[in-house]
RNA sequence: GGUCCGUUCGUCUAACGGUUAGGACGCCAGGUUUUCAUCCUGGUAAUAGGGGUUCGAUUCCCCUACGGACUGCCA
């Protein structure tokens, strides 16, 4: 069942032998290592707030390494806490990754073979995992109130204790099940007394984390402290749910931020003590702050003026509004380019990937050990490049999206024309208009700094005359329009400078824009003719 | 503080122990353009420091420095 639709994948030299799965399993049994699981990556974030753009870099990266070896990318939704959760969060992130164009197979909103993929839905599926670590003496009931472990911290720091942890030393004089006799937790746990359950870590044990970004890394089990596993309120933590989910839903490789490093070694314990089969572990590198040091933040965005998330976010508590790439005008794919970039490179010398090129190319080989700091630059230049890449009909689409809000209508062919004039001067989508309004909209001002240098005396006779000739010429195409003015201003003597910045002026109101012919060419004889009058009428007096 | 992870141009990064340390963004200069952009060409700029190992270290090992993550009944 797993072979047939897993043929692509499997190493060329084991899948000429393959006929079935069957003759694989029973007759080249040494070949079974040939035959790879199918590979399931999940992401996983959790629905507090917006997704930043770290977070929507390990779902493409998910999102890369299934697409890559035809595997499943499923979102699961780490909603175990339920004091955080925050309205709005998760249809965020799920659109984000719709806007991003990460699909996924499985998940949150599309259900799947391993439903519900919602924690909080999946609750009473926890407990017992929780109970059969407690019954194999992996894990232990703890009764203590958040105050008794507040004193505890408090009293191991005045004691000189840097690291007050609930472990090996602690945990003797805490209230628990292994502190109390069988009769007195018994007797707790019928009186309703609330209560957590945590891992019982190992004394005195090296714990192995093998990771394929980072090689082998060894913690030593006094480091880890009893992490609670099963809350008070009934429902697990991210450490447990994680595990048991994983597991459930088949996960081969765990592909996630390096900030769940430390708490690798305990997953690693807690696959172990629950009999399972732990899946490929790869710790992304974080994304760090543009300027100085540090973790990219919410906060940063704003400060130094580029969105650190896909979408705009309006905070449903604070009111507190976070930009976001797709309002700020970028293009999904150049957004996606330039994040699959950011602590991931294919070797080469390649730097704009569509999409399937990127498929292609991802490896979790190739990326990075080390933090990438966010560059907003590069950014636009990514979305500049795609934006003049992209053929004139999607651009006059994005064109006539702005022309629809702004209530001006135009003729589809005028559009077109425009557009393929200008995506090569816009970086941002909004730059389509900054690049193009005066072709809708006629100047009603003149720059003055152009008008003192160029607008002298004789101008509005010599812009008449030139009116003159265009109004006796009938053919308007570019190389038509540009030999009538060269030859205008040739047989006259005058400087192209003169002519040339005087007719800009007139026809789009300051120093900017695409060559003069060409826009004459497309204003046609109407309007170019009322432009050069309403100049002569006006500019100058 | 402790544990873990990391460190090549300003930034993103390449270089399976032997390269004039390569590319891209940015910046600077020149060219194209009647303007502003684009575009093209060129330039600027890096192996954190110190010890080893080696005929030879950006690359392997150790120390130091610096940075980061983690250190919750958060994820």
């Amino acid at each position: 069942m797993l072979i047939n639709s897993k043929r692509n994948i499997l190493p060329g030299r084991c899948s000429q032998l393959l006929k079935t799965a069957e003759v694989t399993f029973t007759i080249f049994a040494p070949l079974k290592k040939c035959i790879m699981k199918e590979i399931r990556v999940r992401f996983a974030p959790s629905p507090t707030g917006p997704l930043h753009i770290g977070g929507v870099r390990t779902a493409l990266y998910n999102y890369l390494f299934a697409r890559k070896h035809n595997g499943k990318f499923l979102l699961r939704i780490e909603d175990t806490d339920q004091t955080r959760y925050v309205p709005g969060a998760e249809e965020y992130i799920i659109e984000s990754l719709k806007w991003c164009g990460i699909d996924y197979d499985e998940g949150v909103g599309i259900g799947g073979p391993h439903a519900p993929y919602r924690q909080s839905e999946r609750k009473e599926l926890y407990k017992a995992y929780a109970a059969e670590l407690i019954n194999n003496g992996h894990a232990y009931y703890a009764f203590d109130t958040p105050e008794e472990l507040d004193q505890m911290r408090e009293r191991l720091k005045a004691k000189g204790v840097a690291t007050p942890q609930y472990d090996a030393f602690t945990r003797s004089e805490m209230v628990n099940s292994l502190t109390l006799s069988a009769d007195e937790t018994k007797a707790k746990l019928n009186s309703w007394s609330p209560y957590v359950i945590r891992i019982l870590i190992p004394e005195n044990e090296e714990i192995l984390v093998n990771d394929l970004i980072r090689g082998e890394v060894n913690v030593h089990s006094s480091r880890l402290d009893d992490k609670v596993l099963f809350k008070s309120d009934g429902m697990p933590t991210y450490h447990l749910a994680n595990i048991v989910d994983d597991h459930l839903m088949e996960i081969t490789h765990v592909i996630r931020g390096e900030e769940w490093l430390p708490s690798a070694p305990l997953h690693v314990l807690l696959y172990r003590y629950l009999g399972w089969q732990p899946p490929l572990f790869a710790h992304l590198p974080l994304l760090l702050k543009p300027d100085g040091n540090g973790k990219l933040s919410k906060r940063d965005g704003d400060r130094l003026g580029f969105p650190v998330f896909p979408l705009k976010w309006t905070d449903p508590f604070s009111g507190e509004i976070s930009s976001g790439y797709r309002e700020s005008g970028y293009l999904p794919h150049a957004f996606i380019n330039m994040l699959a970039l950011l602590g991931w490179n294919p070797g080469t010398e390649q730097e704009v990937f569509s999409i399937d090129e990127l498929i292609g190319a991802f490896s979790i080989e190739r990326v990075g050990k080390s933090g990438s700091k966010f560059d907003p630059e590069k950014a636009r230049w990514f979305n500049h490049h795609y934006m003049s890449g992209l053929p004139d009909k999607e651009v006059s689409i994005l064109l006539g999206n702005i022309l629809k809000e702004k209530g001006i209508e135009v003729a589809h062919e005028f559009l077109l024309s425009v557009s393929a004039m200008i995506k090569d001067r816009a970086v941002l989508i909004p730059d389509l208009w900054d690049q193009s309004h005066y072709f809708f909209v006629a100047p009603d001002s003149w720059d003055e700094k152009v008008v003192q240098k160029f607008w002298k005396p004789e101008t509005p006779a010599l812009l008449q005359k030139l009116s003159e000739i265009l109004t006796n010429t009938d053919d308007f195409t570019v190389d038509n329009i540009d030999s009538v003015i060269k030859g205008y201003i040739h047989d006259n003597g005058l400087g192209m400078g003169q002519i040339m910045n005087t007719l800009r002026l007139a026809l789009v109101g300051g120093s900017f824009g695409p060559g003069v012919s060409a826009i004459i060419s497309v204003l046609g004889k109407n309007e170019t003719l009322t432009r050069i009058d309403k100049a002569i009428a006006n500019v100058g007096n």
